[in-house]
DNA sequence: TAACGACGGTACGGTTGCGTCGCGACGCGT
DNA sequence: ACGCGTCGCGACGCAACCGTACCGTCGTTA
């Protein structure tokens, strides 16, 4: 029994999928191009090969095309198989990181909207939520594991555990923009154990701060 | 960068170093506010309080304008001092740097111009290069102090080093832009001289890239 | 005191993007 | 066969910047 109001949903007039299609990957490579601060609907357009009038009847603005953009791309999780052992987990995450930051597109992309977060609330709303549950993600399983087989004291700093995960192999690939090998990897793997072993102390007294 | 010509060295005719403030001043209030993407030379001189013309004068382009304000403002050196052990050295380094991406325009501008440097090679270049000798810096001072003193091994890897010891405080700071107590940053430094004691392995074998 | 050159101010024509509108055409359900 | 809403296309008025040019003014130095 379908109760839906069928009074005026539209017939073969209706969206067409191709072209909202060629607007989204417009927009990525406009955004790799130019960044967001230059974006520019008339762009976009163009070389969708689509009219300005396309855009505007499926998104408000620029900013409507961007947010729906970073929704869609950051839905997709990394899958974090179970290794085993923390050092395999670790390692294994590393590697899946490294991969997903040499494409010249994020390369481009990730930075320029982190960037444009510092002045714009709605974008950094949405990558900080999606970084929120990245990060929660990468503590409750990989440190959470960890902290069931043993390999790490349960009073370990998730947040600075994490810091200490992705915080060099971003800054190796996305800034300083050096070339990273499998070796290294590893060995950093290594490294980032020690440095969690370590931390058991957990968070004392409370803070001031800097 | 204003250039002098001496041969024929005018009279009372000459750039006026306040006003070349004032200029230098605005371009690092715009590029805060609304990134080096969308920096425009009149918005640069009307918040100069300044003709365009004045701005012309001194800078060929928008490009040159900050390029001059990276080399001018790259040049300030952290002073590291030596405080007797790795672990001081790498708190104290830690604090430094945290104190300095505190900063409201630091952390507006610099992700900006690195977001910018995929895109332009000459930012890029000039960027590359302050990091670089910003990173031995620290390799060398911080790492090679340390070697000295028998606390880690002389095959350290340094760049990968000089990963584990910025790029946390990176991480934190200037991309999820969350808070950073004392107690934190010291227990972030334990924790990096524990990932720096077993980085004695060395580089090994011809890698693969990822 | 005369010459020089940067000063602020102002204006120029040209380019780009904005967001909206109307046109005729199209294709698909009713 | 009809009507719907999308399609591409083109045009609108408006705004911001671009880079350059020309003013009359001003302070210094030769």
């Amino acid at each position: 029994m379908v109760v839906e109001k069928k009074r005026s949903p539209v017939g073969a007039a209706v969206l067409r999928d191709d072209i909202t299609v060629a607007i989204r990957g417009a927009v990525v490579a406009e955004l790799a191009e130019v960044g967001y601060g230059r974006l520019s609907i008339e762009a976009v357009a163009r070389r969708a090969g689509v009219s300005k009038a396309a855009v505007y009847r499926r998104w408000r603005s620029k900013l409507d095309l961007v947010l729906d953009l970073v929704s869609a791309t950051a839905g997709r999780n990394l899958p974090l198989l179970d290794t085993g052992s923390l050092l395999g987990d670790l390692e294994l995450l590393l590697q899946v990181m490294a991969r997903a930051l040499q494409h010249r597109m994020a390369l481009q992309i990730i930075p320029d909207l982190l960037a444009e977060a510092a002045r714009t609330p709605q974008i950094a709303e949405k990558l900080h939520q999606t970084l929120e549950d990245y990060q929660r993600t990468i503590g409750l399983v990989v440190i959470g594991r960890a902290v069931e087989r043993g390999e790490l004291s349960a009073a370990t700093d998730q947040r600075l555990a994490v810091d200490l995960i992705v915080g060099p192999i971003y800054w190796r690939l996305a800034i300083t923009r050096t070339p990273l090998g499998t070796a290294e990897v590893r060995r950093a793997a290594e490294m980032i154990v020690a440095a969690l072993q370590v931390a058991g102390a957990g968070p004392d007294a409370p803070e001031a701060e800097v």
